[in-house]
DNA sequence: GCCCAGGAGTCCG
DNA sequence: CGGACTCATGGG
């Protein structure tokens, strides 16, 4: 490999393995080989596979095809809101009486959407189901139905658009009776519930349809939180929790605040007081924390999942 | 087998 | 509005 086509980008206090491993709904990990972190990205409009990899305090962002640097740095740095400050960011959560939380995720940053399709699917995925199974599934959908690209024996799938989506079916039965009579030898189904995504599977194909033919995503970008989040809960499948994920990890609107079983718990925890009940607290976040409020809530979540107060507070 | 997973839709008072 | 019930399915 070209040496003088590795990028060195300076990221600050960053933490790449945990960042990728903390289960946003942008997307899954990217595929880890060796310390290494690869993934498709597109690059001002173009297929590039990438290799990121970090050593200390820099990050070595190799493509595998000719590229702009300058755009592919864009790119990385907005990925992994590297410039974010996060010392800063700190000294808030101290000011907040919340600096507990630092020391079990320092490093931690947003790990946004490549694709903002692809986070929309997966936050629908997720509801009521595990880290592990939910990016099984968006990795299942994008090998079925994504754009394959192969670079030197590696191959890379991209996730499908709206339009291919909503063009896919629900069930084996619906896939059955759409087939009819030439099924080929070697028929293997290809539809939604096989990807494991169970009663989601009509969320995802309306939503898609809904993105392919009504609404398009991008006009999120230039909305506010508040406009963003009522386009958003007309999509079947997204509620509150679910949209709030979409603006924050898909859109990088930080003053939104998902509210999970487990937020609550912490929050209820940490404001005994408060008693917080459903919706009050995302208000309450959005009028304390402004827009540090999504990074408050990443932190909040990462160092209960990773300290044992969540399995303390199950149940209370 | 049983319980749970970073919830949402629906119905019912 | 607030609460209860249901939804599909893989893993611990």
């Amino acid at each position: 490999m070209n040496i003088e086509n590795v990028i060195e980008l300076p990221a600050g206090e960053f933490d790449l393995e945990m960042t990728q491993k903390s289960g946003q709904t942008s997307q899954p990990p990217w595929h880890e080989v060796g310390g290494e972190f690869r993934e498709l990205l597109m690059v001002r409009g173009r297929p590039c596979p990438v290799a990121v990899r970090q050593r200390g305090r820099v990050l070595e962002v190799r493509p595998y095809l000719r590229v702009n640097r300058n755009d592919l740095k864009k790119r990385i740095e907005y990925i992994f809101d590297l410039k974010f400050d996060l010392e800063d960011f700190y000294s808030f959560l101290d000011d907040m009486g919340l600096s507990e939380s630092i020391e079990s995720s320092r490093g931690l940053r947003l790990f946004l959407a490549k694709d903002p399709f692809e986070c929309i699917i997966s936050s629908i995925a997720s509801q009521n189901c595990s880290v592990l199974r939910w990016t099984r599934s968006i990795m299942d959908i994008r090998r079925m139905w994504g754009p394959a690209f192969r670079v030197s024996s590696e191959t890379f799938h991209g996730f499908p658009s709206p339009e291919v989506l909503a063009a896919v079916e629900e069930d084996s039965l619906e896939e059955l009776q759409r087939a009819e009579d030439d099924l080929p030898e070697d028929f293997a189904f290809n539809n939604l519930r096989a990807c494991g995504v169970g009663y989601r599977a009509p969320y995802i194909r309306e939503t898609s349809r809904i993105l392919a033919e009504e609404i398009d995503v991008n006009e999120v970008w230039g909305m506010d939180y508040h406009e963003a989040l009522e386009l958003l809960l007309e999509l079947p499948g997204v509620g509150p929790k679910v949209a709030d994920c979409i603006l924050l990890y898909g859109f990088r609107k930080t003053e939104a605040f998902p509210v999970d079983v487990w937020v609550r718990r912490i929050m209820n925890y940490i404001y005994p007081e408060r008693n917080f009940r459903d919706g009050e607290l995302r208000e309450f976040a959005w009028s304390r924390f402004g827009e540090m409020a999504g990074y408050v809530q990443l932190y909040l979540f990462n160092h209960a999942r990773r300290s044992g107060l969540l399995e303390k507070l199950k149940g209370g």
